[in-house]
This record gives C-alpha cells, structure tokens and sequence, in this order.
DNA sequence: CTGTTTGCGGAGCGATTCACTCCGGTGCAA
DNA sequence: TTGCACCGGAGTGAATCGCTCCGCAAACAG
C-alpha cells in the first residue's frame, strides 16, 4: 500500500544501523555525512528525519537502552542465576553496548534516556544479586564491575578497525576471537577464583559523571 | 651546565608523554595543536624537534615498543612461570599499549617498529610456552589470545573520557577498577576453567593485517 | 658588556572537513 | 497529465587541520 511510507521506514532503519557502524569505527568525530552515505541515503533525507546530529543519536542510545533492557529481562527469564548473567552479559557485549561510550558528554542526556538507564540499572541490579545468592557469581563482584567489564570488552579495537580498513574477510575470525575473550573474562567471574580483587569495590559515581556536560 | 640541553630534553619528555595521554583522549584525531599545548610547549618547538607529526607517532610506537619488550623480559626473568605472565599482562594494560591502536594503519611502519615488534613476540611467545609448559595457563589459549586481551584492556573508554572531562578526583577510582577487571581476567586465564573456549584458536594474520596501509 | 647564536612561542596560511541549508529532480497518487 | 511529497547532493560559512615563518628572549663567545 502505502510505499512512501515504506521507503521511508526502510530509511530510518539504515540510518539507525549505519550510524551505530559508524559510531563504532570513527568514535567521537563520526560525521553525519558518513553515516547517510554509509545508510546509501542522502544527507537531506536525513535532516528530515532529525533536527540535528544530536537529535540522531539521542534516538540511538534510547534504541541501545531498551536493547540493554530487554537483554537483562530475558536473563531474568533464564531459571539458571549463573546463565541468565552470562548469557546478558555475552548479548550485550556483542551487541556493541559500548560504542555508546564515545559520545557520552557530548549529546544532552533526555529524560526518556534517563528513564531508561534506571530501569536497566535495576534489571541488572536484580540479575546480580541473583546470581550472588545463587553462590555462581564470585562474592567480590559489584554491578559496576560487571557494567565496566561490558563496556571494556564492547568496544572491540580490532575489529573496528579491520572494518574501517576495508578487511571484511578478517571480520569473522576477529569476532570469534573476542568472543573467546569474553569466555575468558566470564569463567574469571566465577565463584572459587583465587585471587581477591584488588582495591575497593567501585561506585556508581563513574558511570553517572561520564553523562555530565563537559 | 648545558641548560639548554637541559630544556629541550625536558621539551622533548613532556611532549611525548603529551602525546601519549592525548591520542588515549582523543584517538585517531588527536592534533598536533591539543598535543603541544598539553605539553606546555609551542607548536614551533614541536616542529624543530619531529619534521611532522607522522615522525612523533613514529617515535612513540617505538618507546611503547621498547617498554613492552622491557615488561616481557621482566616477566621472564621471574621465576615462576604464572607470575612472570601475569605480571607481564599488567603491567601491559596498565601502561597502556591499547593507545597506540588508532593510529595503526594512519602511519608508516619503519623497520626500527617492525624490528621490535618482532623481538616482543618472540618474547611474549617463550613466556606463554613456559607458563603452558608450567601447567598454569589454561591450555587452549594462544599468543594471540593474550595480546587481544592486552589491547582489549589497555584502552579503557571510562578512564580517558573522565580524563578529557577534567574529573581528575575520580580518576584513582577509576584506575582502580581496571585493576579488578585485569585481576578478573587473569583468573580466567589459569587452568581448571570450566568452559573450553569457542571457536578456533585466532590467527596472527588479525595483528599483521591491521599495520597495513588503507 | 656587546654581538651572535639558538631555541622558543604562537600568529597566520591554505587546505580540508564540519553540521546544516536549499533547491532542482524524481516518481507516486489522483 | 497534473500536483506534490520526498529525495539526493551541491553549496555555505565556520571551524579545524598540519605546518611555516618570524619576532623575541635567553644563553653563549669574545
């Protein structure tokens, strides 16, 4: 029926698309001209869609957020405590949770935004202590270790960079090979590691000073 | 007596150290400007001491090079297999040997870098043989997987935005829980670990291709 | 103390890139 | 065929880039 309208919705989703590819290869100084090409749309069809660069990716951290939500409610879903986290933790890391991080500061955080983030905070809130009381999750790990460690391992370096390089055909091997790191990193957040963790538990302090203006 | 000398080496420490810090903030598009000015020194004398500023990050990767052999040789010397590797991993991550990946691929590798380059992995691979050989290290995990995880870790996105932003207070805090996360990961790293790791086992060509020229 | 040298800081240069505007063209709806 | 909603991308001023050049002050030789 409508074909405008599907043409136009097909827009909307490359453009969203391409801007998270594109947030992720060229970080903080992603160009909106990048992203229209990379979406094979123009830049005017872009500026219908939004008012401005920030209006874009204020959008794509809500879609972001509600990811990161709903990846939470499906561990909670999960009978297994020590499965459930797991398994949120791998959805979030490969679905590029951290690319967000580069434009923290720099866009006006909403209240829709904010909202969110609340929401998620507790989901992931609930999933830890979960997995704690289950005796899965070694006793020493706080919910801000476990967001760190998302956000540490979700911005991949290597593959960012063989995408920008044009070496799709490294793609999968340097996929696969962070995704052996996040097996790494999870079997260390087993309960009966050896080592205590060093230094006091970390606060949520990081995470909110990071959204402030600069 | 040679006061001169004395500055200009002293320019020279404070401009390489400068350039560091600046291209973990601001990546691939740190400029020369925001690198002088962090230095305390004028652009002019940046420019008497690196005919461009592609012979800077020369210089660089070549001190970051040699820091890294320093680190692997020292992780050798120690007697025990485990500790030498995992003390060579910190103090990798801490340095901060993940700065440098932006700027793979934007700048020409001279023989110097590939020279080093080549004598730390020959380093880095005896001290992953001996730690297997020891039994400590879990035993699908190769070199590469090592060096992926080094780099993965080595650019924390929390600790340079909190950094570019000027919130110097929560920077110890934030350091401090990097420490965790490498202390985590370390513990996934030892043998006994539960899960095998997916995937085949990564190739070096992920490292070799990405120095190439785009 | 004087004249020379040496390294210094930063204004200025052309080129590039930025976010954003504006308009002629295109193809669907009637 | 006519009207028009939407599209792509050339164009705009501002900002920023790497880099050059020059006036200046301090350290040297005499």
């Amino acid at each position: 029926m409508a074909t405008r309208n599907d043409r136009a919705e097909r827009n909307d989703r490359a453009l969203l698309q391409a801007a998270r590819a594109v947030l992720a290869e060229d970080g903080a100084h992603a160009s909106v001209a990048t992203i229209a090409a990379r979406a094979g749309v123009g830049i005017g069809s872009l500026y219908r869609r939004y008012r401005t660069k920030e209006e874009l990716f204020q959008r794509l951290s809500v879609l972001s957020l509600e990811h990161w939500i709903e990846a939470a409610e499906q561990g909670l879903a999960d009978p297994d405590p020590w499965a459930g986290l797991a398994g949120f933790i791998k959805d979030s890391v490969e679905f590029g949770q951290g690319t967000m991080a580069p434009i923290a500061g720099a866009i006006e955080v909403t209240d829709e935004m904010s909202a969110k983030s609340r929401r998620g905070d507790d989901l992931l809130d609930a999933l830890v202590r979960r997995a704690h009381g289950a005796g899965t999750l070694r006793p020493d790990v706080t919910v801000t270790d476990i967001s760190l460690m998302i956000e540490q391992l979700g911005r991949s370096p290597l593959v960012d960079q063989l995408r920008k390089q044009g070496r799709d055909d490294l793609l999968p091997a340097a996929t696969q090979a962070r995704a052996r790191l996040i097996t790494i990193a999870l079997d260390g957040l087993r309960s009966g590691s050896p080592d205590r963790l060093p230094g006091d538990p970390p606060g949520e302090e990081l995470f909110i000073a990071r959204w402030a203006p600069s």
